[in-house]
DNA sequence: TCCTGCTATGCAACGAGTTGCATAGGCAAT
DNA sequence: ATTGCCTATGCAACTCGTTGCATAGCAGGA
């Protein structure tokens, strides 16, 4: 399990609460690594209890109050450790690859709507992390580490989206050829 | 829950035991989605309960008795059905964009020899692929749906791992830059 | 005014997935 | 001879992750 060190990596980037952690693990952080608020709850509060992050109570006017957590030193260390182990094998679930082999015992053209929608959500997605570079790592600005590397894994999720994009029309293209 | 979906593309391909299922999620299929044998068997045994896959006692010489499985006709159903509903969102675990993201509160160049191991897997596997691609599809043979559906997977593998190359390239750059 | 949605946290129950172990015969190498 | 690996299946216990629901005040639109 990694969710601990995900939530580490964010608080350290910026500190937060519960639902903020929630809402960026929807946005940014999302993109390599999910999570429900549900277990970022769970798992906050395992890790204050361990004493890896600590919560400071904040009141708001007009809204509930919240418990702002930011990571603590052995959280830190914890993450230090983390880093110098070795990436545990990714599980993959690709659905579509299923769907795509599976088009073979049935109507391949049933498929064709599905893969249009997903090419088009992936064009979204590929505008919207071009348009964020832009915002944030203008071209000539000088970057800190913090940014290069940030900056270095927003050029993958680029690379992923533009890959699967011309994938996507290859699939099309076979199914086209199929429908005939 | 899709694990059923893939079982039953994989016995519509060919027909085989729990013990073959899981070899061949290792192998093949555990490119786009992965799964122990312990999954592996209690899902067989609830699809054929449910009559979605019938099984076959067969006696072997030398090593144990197996059940073979293939896929029955409600099973079949069952797969039209999910081939026309949409993809549910995929779950992203990618472990390494949260480690370079982590580097940023360390040693940025303690990652580098785990990089670089990612880069000879990934190189290893595009080699893979590569060499099977011209053992299963041939330029110029003629493909049926089913391989024609196949090679259109595997070709999205093949240029996933491209992509992973270039892009675990452009890491060791950023992080070699950070080490001066 | 009512309905919807947002912020903010949490419980309870369930289902999916992992880990460790067990059985059991055969094969190959040390 | 013993050790270790391969085929083949399975139990039990556990952790991880999801889903549905609940609370509770405030803001904005129909």
């Amino acid at each position: 399990m990694a969710l601990e060190h995900a939530i580490l990596v964010s608080l350290l980037e910026q500190p937060g609460s519960g639902y903020e952690l929630a809402r960026r693990f929807d946005r940014s952080i999302g993109r390599f690594w999910t999570a429900t608020h549900q277990q970022i709850y769970r798992v906050l509060r395992r890790m204050e209890a361990d004493g890896w992050i600590a919560a400071e109570e904040v009141a708001q006017d007009g809204r509930p109050d919240k418990k702002v957590y930011s990571a603590a030193a052995p959280g830190r260390a914890v993450l230090a450790g983390w880093l110098r182990e070795p990436v545990e094998p990714e599980t993959v679930r690709h659905e579509l690859a299923v769907k795509i082999r599976a088009a073979a015992f049935d109507d391949p053209s049933a498929l064709v709507a599905e893969v249009e929608r997903h090419r088009e959500s992936h064009a979204a997605l590929l505008a919207r992390y071009l348009s964020g570079e832009r915002r944030d790592f203008p071209a000539g600005a000088a970057l800190d580490a913090q940014q290069q590397l940030q900056h270095v894994v927003l050029r993958g999720g680029i690379e992923y989206e533009r890959m699967t994009l011309a994938w996507l029309d290859d699939v099309l293209a076979t199914l086209h050829r199929l429908g005939n």
